[in-house]
DNA sequence: TAATATTGGAATATTATTGGTTTAAAAGAG
DNA sequence: CTCTTTTAAACCAATAATATTCCAATATTA
């Protein structure tokens, strides 16, 4: 039988965490019991832990054992796909407010005049969720655009990618009552002033709040 | 004919890699037993090998293997990959702080034991600029796990995957002397101590001046 | 608290595997 | 027939995997 390298034992390992044999924060066996179990010598299987430790999955005390420390469903496209909309709403939390920052920043003239003419489209949509909600998207995409940071702007279109995104927006028309797109108008008004006149953490402070508007109708939507 | 030249060889080859039969960075099977598998000789098989090396797909390692060093599929987002260091570091600052807060809602006591134990080992490594990379990657890594966002972490491992992130590290290690190492240990060691307190504010704080520190020697690095 | 067992870490020498090279015979093309 | 290419086999050097041993850190138990 042809040996093992250390990267495939790497593999099956990750594989059986994936697959659950072992959860998070659970020792491994002792690594001599699991070189023996998997047919391999001690120092291959310790290169394949290596590894699997650089990769974030593992972490070894000295003495104690090897603990699983983190498991990465590793089909790339779950983890965002099937995101929930209270994990994607926490996550724009965590974005969009210092993203305000940055617009302060780096933004242009030409920037705020597109984010003006977004607004001014979405305020003439008080009365149509569906071209809101469009325009709305737009609005916070140019955002992203506007801090001149490729990373950024890619990280906000894959969450605008979520595929649970199509759910909540259906949960949204739901509730976007001519009211609430006053509302969310007004919210953006004050943040597109904000960054005009220089100000990071109004603007940051005016996202949080329109946020928070955003998770209320939320919930109150799931409520229903 | 009856028997395949090295370049018919090749172009089988070059079709298997293109298909994704071998993935970017694995080995090989050796050349003996590829040889026979496609039922040609191990000499022949070698100019074929050899061919695409020349074409920049293969790697061969003597004694060790040959490796697939490219696949012509375009997989990974360019923005992603050709992100610059201080893209990347604005990005951290608009995810980790709320991280942080996060982590203080949703943490459990092993969370805050394995951070714990990633202190520990960040704090043996003074002197070992390398290992402590690789505990404070995990570090920040366990951070996002503890927030139970399955998006946020993520996101946070596409951040790490950024190709840049590589020479990054390199410049870290070029001014990650004993004395900012240290730093970066009392800003963990603060930010546990305040995710331990339940002080989300605080945490998020702590955070912020972390970053503000590695932006710093990255910047004083970048002049150098 | 102290002794003991268990765990991971590390160094060593040995064995197996792998690619690299050479040589000569066989097969095909012109 | 002659020349080139492929095949086949043997051998070398580099590398990886193994087996063994001892050490250090930690956990357990008396």
């Amino acid at each position: 039988m042809a040996r093992k390298s250390f990267s495939v034992v790497a593999a099956e390992l990750r594989r059986l965490i994936e697959e659950g044999s072992f959860q998070r924060f659970e020792r491994l066996p002792p690594s001599r019991k699991l070189a023996e179990d998997m047919g391999v010598a001690r120092n291959t299987l310790r290169d394949a832990l290596f590894q699997l430790e650089k990769e974030g999955l593992l972490e070894t005390r000295p003495g104690s054992g090897t603990y699983v420390t983190a498991i990465d469903r590793n089909v790339v496209p779950s983890a965002v796909e099937e995101a929930t909309p209270l994990e994607l709403i926490d996550a724009r939390f965590a974005l969009e407010p210092h993203i305000c920052r940055l617009c302060v920043l780096n933004g242009r003239r030409e920037d705020f005049e597109l984010l003006d003419s977004l607004c001014i489209r979405m305020e003439g949509s008080v009365k149509d969720p569906v071209g809101f909600a469009e325009a709305d998207t737009a609005f916070h995409r140019a955002l992203a655009a506007t801090t001149r940071n490729a990373l950024l702007f890619w990280l906000i279109k894959q969450i605008n990618a979520v595929r649970s995104l199509d759910e909540w927006t259906r949960m949204r028309h739901l509730t976007l009552e001519e009211q609430i797109i006053r509302q969310y108008n007004a919210q953006h008004r004050e943040l597109l002033n904000a960054l005009r006149s220089r100000e990071p953490e109004r603007a940051a402070v005016k996202m949080k709040e329109h946020l928070e508007t955003a998770r209320l109708s939320l919930m109150r939507a799931a409520e229903a």
